[in-house]
DNA sequence: CATATTTGACCACG
DNA sequence: CGTGGTCAAATATG
C-alpha cells in the first residue's frame, strides 16, 4: 500500500541515538537462522498430522517475517519506530495517554489463530481490563462465530501473579460452544506432562468446558465433570493475550518422548534467544 | 471491503 | 461508588 512511502517519508525523523539498527538487523538474522535451524530440526521429529503441519507452518511464516523484517529495515537503513499519519496522530492530541501510538500486530505475520492459548476453537478478542490488585490485565474473548451461530462461549485469558517463568496464564472458559464445525480436528486437548520448563496455564471451566461435546480426543480429556474444576494444563510460553501465536504449545502437544524433551529445551533456547 | 484488535466509555452489580 | 464485563468506534491489515 502506502507503506513504502509512509517509511521513506519517516524514518530518518524515528532514528534515535538508542537504537542500534546493526544490532536491530544482526538479532533478526540471528532469530531466522534459529528458526530454520529448528525447522529442520523439527521435520524429521514430527508425526504427519495436521497439528505438526501447522508448526511447520507456523515456522514457515516466521522465516518470512523474518525475511521481510530484515529486507525492510535494510532498505530503510535507520531505526524507526511504527510511524502515525497525520490523521492518526489527530487521534492523540490534546490527549495525555498514548504517548506511544496503539500497540498492533506484527504486520507480516498474522498469526493463525485468532487467541491466545490455540485450544480448537477460534476467539475474537473484544475487551481488555485491568484488574484491580493484579499486575497483569485479563482479556476476554468470545467464539468468532458468536454473531454468525448465536455461539455463547467466551473465555478469559489472564497472566497469572507469579513471576514464574515462563509466565503463567489462567484461562477461565464459560458457555459452551453451539457453533459447528470449527474444531480443530486435531487438537490434543489434554496434554499429559510436566515439565518445569514450560508454561503452565491454569485453566477455569464455568458452567461448560471447551472443547467439550465436539472434543475431538475424548480419550485424552482429563476435563471436566464437574464445572467448576481446575485444571492444570501445561503450555508453552507464548506471546502476551491477544498476540496470538502459541506454536510452541502445539508442538509440545506430541507425546512426550526423549525427543521431545530435547525439543522442549532446544525451543526454550530459541525463545530466550529471540527476546 | 471484510474482518480482527485496541481501548475508552458505558453499564450492571455488590 | 468501585469493580469487572461488554460495547463500539477507531484502527490495522489482507
Amino acid at each position: 500500500m502506502e507503506m513504502g512511502m509512509q517509511m521513506e517519508m519517516v524514518a530518518p525523523r524515528y532514528t534515535s541515538p538508542g537504537c542500534n539498527h546493526a544490532t536491530v538487523i544482526e538479532e533478526i538474522n540471528r532469530a531466522h537462522e534459529l528458526t530454520s535451524q529448528l525447522q529442520a530440526f523439527l521435520l524429521p521429529l514430527l508425526p504427519s498430522s495436521s497439528w505438526s503441519e501447522m508448526a511447520i507452518d507456523h515456522l514457515t511464516e516466521m522465516i518470512k517475517c523474518y525475511n521481510s523484517a530484515l529486507s525492510t529495515l535494510r532498505a530503510a537503513g535507520g531505526c524507526r519506530s511504527t510511524p502515525l499519519d497525520d490523521q492518526k496522530r489527530k487521534r492523540f492530541e490534546g490527549s495525555d495517554w498514548p504517548v506511544v501510538p496503539k500497540k498492533r500486530r506484527n504486520e507480516n505475520c498474522r498469526p493463525m489463530v485468532t487467541s491466545v492459548l490455540y485450544d480448537g476453537y477460534q476467539w475474537r478478542k473484544y475487551g481488555q481490563k485491568g484488574i484491580h490488585g493484579a499486575a497483569h490485565p485479563k482479556s476476554y474473548f468470545r467464539c468468532t462465530y458468536s454473531k454468525d451461530q448465536g455461539c455463547p462461549a467466551t473465555k478469559t485469558v489472564q497472566r497469572d501473579e507469579s513471576d514464574a517463568d515462563p509466565p503463567n496464564y489462567r484461562v477461565v472458559y464459560s458457555m459452551a460452544h453451539t457453533c459447528r464445525n470449527n474444531v480443530d480436528a486435531n487438537f490434543p486437548y489434554a496434554m499429559e506432562s510436566s515439565s518445569n520448563d514450560t508454561t503452565s496455564v491454569v485453566i477455569q471451566h464455568q458452567h461448560f468446558c471447551p472443547p467439550s461435546a465436539a472434543t475431538p480426543n475424548p480419550s485424552q480429556s482429563s476435563c471436566l465433570s464437574n464445572g467448576d474444576q481446575e485444571l492444570m494444563h501445561l503450555f508453552s510460553p507464548e506471546e502476551v493475550p491477544g498476540t496470538g501465536l502459541d506454536m510452541k504449545g502445539e508442538i509440545l502437544s506430541l507425546p512426550w518422548t526423549l525427543e521431545s524433551l530435547e525439543l522442549d529445551a532446544y525451543l526454550k533456547t530459541m525463545m530466550d534467544s529471540m527476546y
